[in-house]
RNA sequence: GCGCCCGUAGCUCAGUGGAUAGAGCAUCGGUUUCCUAAACCGAGGGUCGGAGGUUCGAAUCCUCCCGGGCGCGCCA
């Protein structure tokens, strides 16, 4: 009827924007009248017309508008998808057919300094990413790739050479380790003859000397203490297993040159080899290139990425690479991107993906920095969101006990900097801001924990254990049972929308909706005292199903539940 | 100079080429003998930065312009 030909035809079916035009909408009468010659209402009526929507469909479907279909489904149909729903241990997420290996490189810390509020995105951005891929089936490996090696390690292992009391104190906090930093930078940057004896320093690191590697050793070990340590408190799968520094990376280097020169891709330009990916200009107009060894020998950063991504691909097995860095590294990863894949280093079936993510602003729409200007600590904030989430919860709650107050701060003041993160488009910048994130009412993480809160709230009130209300048949009594399901229906789609553009803040947008038709089912439908054990049951079972995807989707967000609050 | 990103309500932000562009905050006004009012309901508020173009249809795609941000060889 629709043509001859036997591929799929993309109906365009998607959930109604507004009740009045039904549960779902199918706009591909629009398009495709245009290329069979006949007008889109025409053509919506016969197919409406060809078919019997008796059990599909509370009435018959309307052609409506320019040419829309729009479908309200049958009752018995929604309350059997929602039954099913409610059994299914996935919520409706289906596993990917052909899972990948996937890798995805996040948060990314420097040794020797403390995380600062610059690597808050990508560690909650990636880490949310890995979450829902993995959960999606795909084989997620994380790759934490800290920036252990450099030039800059000469002037630290050289200062702690010299000043013997700095080691001692790298078994303490990190406040040590940025001192030992802030020390050896002033030294370096004062003292002329300790810059040398630091450039001295770093030879002896490559060259492998077991003094100087023994000391690089204990920065790393510290440096390690206090990325989990941040980690914990943050709530991120990240572990040392997950660890490829740049040092890891350093034994492949002169490979990837080396290769690179085999391939023919390595000009010399005063000293240094360099690549030149296609489509690139620098500020003269000529070919852009990226320097992949020094006229010293040494090797940069886009080096590293190359054996990284070589080892990604060769040794990992990885099919798809995910970069969660700042946006201003956008550039630099298409040169390298481009590169593997004149080289043939990343074939066709590797997919290669920059996450890039826009800045964290003050209330001054500037980088966020302390008052005096300083960077951020990330630990700080992060103690800092909790102390605020506490204090709130104390005076909204004041009976908890607190023991309770102490997980009910984290789970509020970290879900509500992780949220505040997530639920923004990523690639622009937003602004960092306390009262907005920790609010209850709005796009907030407290305001979706208290969703799940006051469902848990009901199951507690009646005495009742929620997990037994998982097989229930659902019944769907009234509007308001009716518009939750179509939501909880939803589910599977926004993960999956998450997987496909990298993008979490489509899932928080789903949450958000999800929450607001709890809530408003919550006023007009009593679940407790409904009329009947029927509609009782019902929406029991209905509203295990809203909590429980809730909570799997703040899980994949990175974001913990509570009991109450 | 070239390239990339971003301009949507007073503010902070959503918005798969689709119907009258949506939320929250703020402002104003309602709702509690009832499962958490940390909630819900309602009102006002828009030249979607501007101008062309493609299309039956554009905040969305294309071109140009304006404004802001970022990047463009020996840091990462």
């Amino acid at each position: 009827m629709l043509g001859h030909k036997e591929e799929p035809i993309d109906v365009g079916l998607r959930p109604s924007g507004q009740p009045r035009f039904g549960d779902y909408q199918a706009g591909f009468a629009m398009s495709m009248g245009k290329k069979l010659g006949r007008p889109p209402r025409a053509l919506a009526q016969a197919v409406v017309d060809a078919v019997d929507w008796s059990d599909l469909c509370e009435k018959l479907p309307e052609v409506a508008g320019p040419g829309f279909i729009n479908f309200t489904l049958a009752r018995a149909l929604l309350q059997k998808l929602a039954t099913h729903l409610g059994r299914d241990e996935r919520l409706g997420v289906e596993p990917i057919g052909t899972p990948r290996i996937v890798v995805v490189d996040y948060s990314s810390p420097n040794v020797a300094k403390a995380m600062h509020v610059g690597h808050l995105r990508s560690t909650i951005i990636g880490d949310c990413l890995a979450r829902v891929l993995g959960f999606l089936g795909d084989r997620v490996i994380r790759q934490n790739h800290i920036g252990d090696w450099g030039t800059q390690f000469g002037m630290l292992i050289q200062h702690m050479v010299e000043q013997e009391s700095g080691v001692q104190n790298l078994e303490g906090e990190v406040g040590d380790l940025e001192r030992l930093y802030q020390d050896a930078k002033r030294r370096f940057d004062a003292e002329p003859e300790f810059a040398d004896r630091a450039r001295a320093r770093v030879v002896q690191l490559q060259a492998g000397d077991e003094e100087t590697l023994g000391k690089w050793r204990k920065l790393v070990e510290a440096s390690q203490r206090h990325f989990e340590h941040v980690y914990h408190r943050l709530g991120v799968h990240l572990g040392r297993d997950d660890v490829r520094g740049e040092s890891f990376y350093n034994p492949l280097l002169a490979k990837v040159v080396v290769d690179l020169e085999s391939h023919g891709k390595v000009k010399l330009d005063q000293g240094a080899k360099v690549v030149y990916p296609q489509g690139f200009k620098n500020p003269e107009g000529l070919p852009a290139g990226m320097i992949v060894q020094k006229s010293d020998g040494g090797y940069l950063y886009a080096t590293t990425d190359l054996a990284a991504a070589r080892y990604r691909i060769e040794e990992l097995g990885g099919t798809r690479l995910v970069y969660v860095t700042d946006s201003r590294q956008m550039q630099h990863f298409a040169m390298v991107f481009q590169a593997l894949r004149e080289v043939g280093w990343a074939p066709e079936e590797v997919s290669l993906e920059h996450v890039p993510f826009g800045m964290v602003l003050g209330p001054d729409r500037k980088p966020f920095k302390t008052r005096s200007g300083d960077t951020i600590k990330l630990i700080d904030l992060l103690d800092e969101a909790i102390r605020r989430a506490g204090d709130i919860a104390r005076r909204k709650n004041p009976e908890l006990s607190e023991e309770q107050l102490g997980d009910l701060a984290k789970a509020i003041g970290i879900g509500a900097i992780k949220y505040a993160d997530l639920s923004n488009q990523r690639i622009k910048d937003y602004v960092f801001d306390w009262d907005q994130m920790l609010a209850f009412d709005g796009n907030t993480a407290p305001y979706l924990q208290n969703a799940y809160v006051r469902i848990r709230s009901i199951f507690r009130k009646g005495g009742l254990d929620a997990a037994e209300f998982m097989g229930q048949s659902i019944l769907l009594a009234e509007p308001g049972d009716r518009l939750l399901t179509l939501k909880l229906l939803e589910f599977g789609t926004a993960v999956e929308a998450v997987s496909r553009t990298l993008e979490p803040h489509r899932l928080c947008g789903y949450l958000y909706d999800l929450a607001t038709s709890y809530h408003r089912f919550y006023e007009q439908c009593p679940v407790l005292t409904a009329e009947t054990e029927d509609i009782r049951n019902s929406r029991l079972a209905l509203s295990h199903l809203a909590a429980r995807t809730l909570a799997l989707g703040l899980d994949l967000l990175g974001i913990d539940v509570v009991e109450r609050m």
